[in-house]
DNA sequence: GTGACCGGTTTTTTT
DNA sequence: AACCGGTCAC
């Protein structure tokens, strides 16, 4: 016990042994979040507080949920007499799975019911669309998935949307019908999970007071990030005053609230202690990452945000070194000066993947990636398809969802062709066709045509019948790697040219399968049932399509975006492509509250790094095949210039740079820079300046030049001033000076 | 059924 | 620039 209590700090130990009632934990970044949730788990376990099996806690991700997890059984051994064992930790998705197998009847639902990840979600609207022959120029697929997710999101079954227009009540009908062929095919998407989840507690009341008098310590990792439909599903388990039910120990960062593009609602923070009356608001400030001079960068860049919870981030560690900024001429030197400075730390010992390049927005890695890759620096890029999304892994899994389930069309229609076996668009139509008069599936409708359409879809039929009953009694890696054999894709990929790779991942599939078994502890009874094994694991797979990219383990330098560094640390951070329309992205000016997002991103970022913090940014950058001037971010003038050193560009053509002096420049603000409207010109007489460079006029402030036109006394230039506008200037009449 | 071509798009991402 | 999705010709 004092073993598990020592060397919290005060805040720390505060929030760890507060008393059974509902607590906000504000945890800045780096200042123990987890250790807090860990030791708080224990502590109510080792005290005697809470049973194991009264403990539920939920994160956001399999990854910190696995963290949470294996953090608490090294800290619960089992010689203790308690462990993690009993406890619920997982994600809200994969602990309404749970529930909704454990309680598919009263949920109206098949116990074998399919998940659907977001790309099944959009083919089976692209299906409903075709089916219905609704024109999906007029409705666009993704457009509408947004819809149906946003209003399952807010609680609203079709029937509750209120529709003001002909479009909107058009909309809600095909959500009504996305909702019918769903529960037609026994499939189930991501926000499907939380919503009949909730209205099964909520209508249920024998297993809401079930599931409230079983869990007495709800914990919640980073509740800034709870959409509204999560946040009412807590509210339904926790004790509001009248049901008995949870306490909830909801830890999140306000400050660190960067998807609210995907419906997370930090409201839910204020709305929780204003709701459930929370007297225990606990701010843990102390940071344990970074030296003082980026947090004091961190600090005063948030500081500019309005409707804060209010925190202030310090650390017992020195200030440590200032805070380099490079400005570089194009964005090839930018990378090519950061390849440079990684290539400096490493001769100076620091190990690669202590390294983290970071940026706004995935276009940006390619120069990065370009630069490392000619240097011969190894790097790995996080981001991109991630294994369980890869086409060939999914025409498996659905083959094996097939054999789940026949009535999955989604499925059905994934590989009822793949790899080709002459079943063309006719064939399918017709099926098609009559499986909507029949009312049934596609797979169910298959014996009622005739002709050609009949036969050879016949034969796919008897395909997944054979595989249903050879695959019955086989373990599930071999049920697998059966599957892959019998349904033609190992030889589809053998006889493909690149297809080598493809094939390595679907042996994967089959160690994904191995290791499912062996994590699952299935006992003999589960054994003897490779099917009902075979759903879990197809759950599993929508629920967890796995690591981003594998290849760890070797020392490279970590690329990513800012938004993938959440959580992260690392001892020197690159923080690339500071510029005004990039970072703050052009795309948040126009959204409600964009530009304190963007400024959270930035606090995101600059918190990652321990010790050395590099921000650059590039007079002119090549974007969507053009090249554009940028004028540098306004996240740069939001830093106390005494916490900075201003490092010269390499290139004598760049004329912007403020060496040594600090920042001592008219901050410019607002408004974007536009593409250029021209090329700039190479033997243009412009007295000296140049497009993209920066100047300063004595009424509209500083600007970059953007384009030119003309040359001698004829010659003018466009110029971004920023929040002043965009303006067309004559050389020979405006006085503008290098800035 | 496949490959060539065109046109529109291009922030961030987990489940 | 690069990628995706759709269409069209073979």
């Amino acid at each position: 016990m004092s073993d598990l209590l020592a060397n919290l700090n005060p805040e720390q130990l505060q929030a760890v042994t507060l008393p059974p009632q509902h607590a906000l934990i504000l945890a800045g970044a780096g200042s123990g979040k987890t250790r807090v949730l860990t030791t708080r788990i224990a502590w109510l376990v080792q005290t005697g507080q809470v049973d194991p099996q009264g403990v539920l806690a939920v994160t956001f991700t399999n990854k910190a949920a696995k963290e949470l997890l294996a953090r608490l059984s090294g800290m619960l051994p089992l010689s203790f007499g308690h462990s993690a064992r009993g406890m619920w930790i997982g994600t809200f998705h994969g602990l309404c799975n749970r529930l909704l197998r454990a309680h598919h009847r009263d949920a109206g639902l098949p116990q074998l019911f399919q998940i659907l990840d977001s790309g099944d979600q959009l083919a089976a609207i692209k299906r409903l669309l075709k089916a219905l022959n609704v024109d999906d120029e007029k409705f666009p697929p993704r457009e509408l998935q947004h819809f149906i997710n946003a209003q399952k999101e807010a609680g609203l079954r079709p029937h509750a949307v209120e529709a003001w227009d002909d479009y909107t009540r058009r909309r809600v009908e095909l959500f009504a019908e996305y909702e019918a062929q769903c529960q037609r095919e026994s499939v189930v998407d991501f926000a499907e999970l939380l919503l009949r989840t909730y209205e099964l507690l909520e209508r249920n009341e024998p297993i809401r007071r079930h599931y409230q008098r079983r869990f007495r310590h709800i914990l919640v990792d980073e509740f800034q990030d709870t959409n509204r439909l999560q946040y009412r599903w807590l509210k339904l388990l926790a004790d509001d005053g009248r049901e008995g039910g949870a306490c909830l120990f909801c830890v999140g960062d306000d400050d660190q609230s960067i998807y609210r593009f995907r419906g997370a609602e930090v409201g839910n923070m204020r709305d929780f202690e204003r709701e459930f009356h929370v007297a225990n608001v606990i701010r843990l400030e102390q940071n344990y990452r970074s030296h003082g001079n980026i947090l004091d960068a961190a600090n005063a860049i948030i500081r500019h945000n309005t409707a804060r919870l209010g925190k202030n981030l310090w650390t017992e560690r020195g200030a440590g070194e200032p805070i380099r900024v490079f400005e570089a001429y194009a964005d090839m030197d930018e990378a090519r000066w950061i390849m440079e400075e990684i290539q400096s730390l490493v001769r100076d010992g620091m190990s690669r993947s202590d390294i983290a390049l970071l940026y706004r927005s995935n276009a940006q890695s390619r120069v990065l990636e370009h630069q490392l890759f000619s240097a011969g620096i190894a790097y790995r890029v996080y981001g991109g398809l991630r294994f369980f999304e890869r086409q060939e892994i999914k025409h498996a899994l659905a083959y094996l969802r097939l054999i789940a389930n026949p009535d999955d069309d989604t499925a059905f229609s994934r590989v009822v062709n793949f790899p080709t076996r002459g079943i063309g668009a006719r064939s399918l139509e017709a099926l098609q066709d009559a499986a909507r008069t029949w009312n049934s599936s596609l797979y169910s409708t298959v014996p009622h045509l005739s002709g050609k359409p009949g036969t050879v879809l016949a034969q796919f039929v008897r395909l997944v019948e054979d595989l249903r009953r050879d695959t019955a009694r086989l373990p599930l890696p071999e049920l697998v790697d059966h599957v892959l054999d019998a349904s033609g894709l190992r030889d589809f990929y053998r006889s493909e040219k690149e297809g080598q790779e493809r094939l390595e991942n679907l042996d994967e599939l089959i160690n994904a399968a191995a290791n499912f078994l062996g994590e699952s502890g299935a006992d003999v009874e589960a054994l003897a049932q490779p099917h009902a094994l075979l759903a879990d694991f197809l759950a599993h797979a929508s629920l967890e399509a796995g690591d981003h990219q594998a290849d760890a383990g070797s020392d490279a330098v970590q690329l990513m975006t800012v938004h993938s560094s959440k959580g992260l640390e690392f001892d020197a951070v690159f923080l690339s492509g500071l510029e005004e329309g990039l970072f703050p992205h052009e795309n948040s000016a126009v959204e409600n509250e964009g530009l304190e997002e963007e400024r959270r991103l930035m606090y995101v970022a600059v918190t990652r790094a321990r010790e050395r913090l590099y921000l650059s940014f590039a007079q002119s950058r090549m974007l969507h095949g053009q090249t554009r001037y940028n004028l540098r971010s306004r996240f740069l003038e939001e830093i106390p210039e005494g916490l900075v050193k201003w490092l010269s560009p390499p290139s004598p053509r760049s004329m912007g740079a403020r060496s040594g002096a600090g920042m001592r420049v008219e901050p410019a603000r607002g408004g974007f820079a536009p593409r250029a409207s021209q090329a700039p010109a190479r033997s243009q007489d412009l007295g000296g300046l140049r497009v993209g460079q920066l100047v300063t006029h004595a009424k509209f402030g500083q600007g970059v030049i953007v384009a030119a036109e003309g040359s001698g006394a004829d010659a003018r230039v466009q110029i971004n001033f920023g929040s002043a506008g965009i303006k067309w200037l004559m050389l020979a009449v405006a006085k503008l000076s290098p800035a």
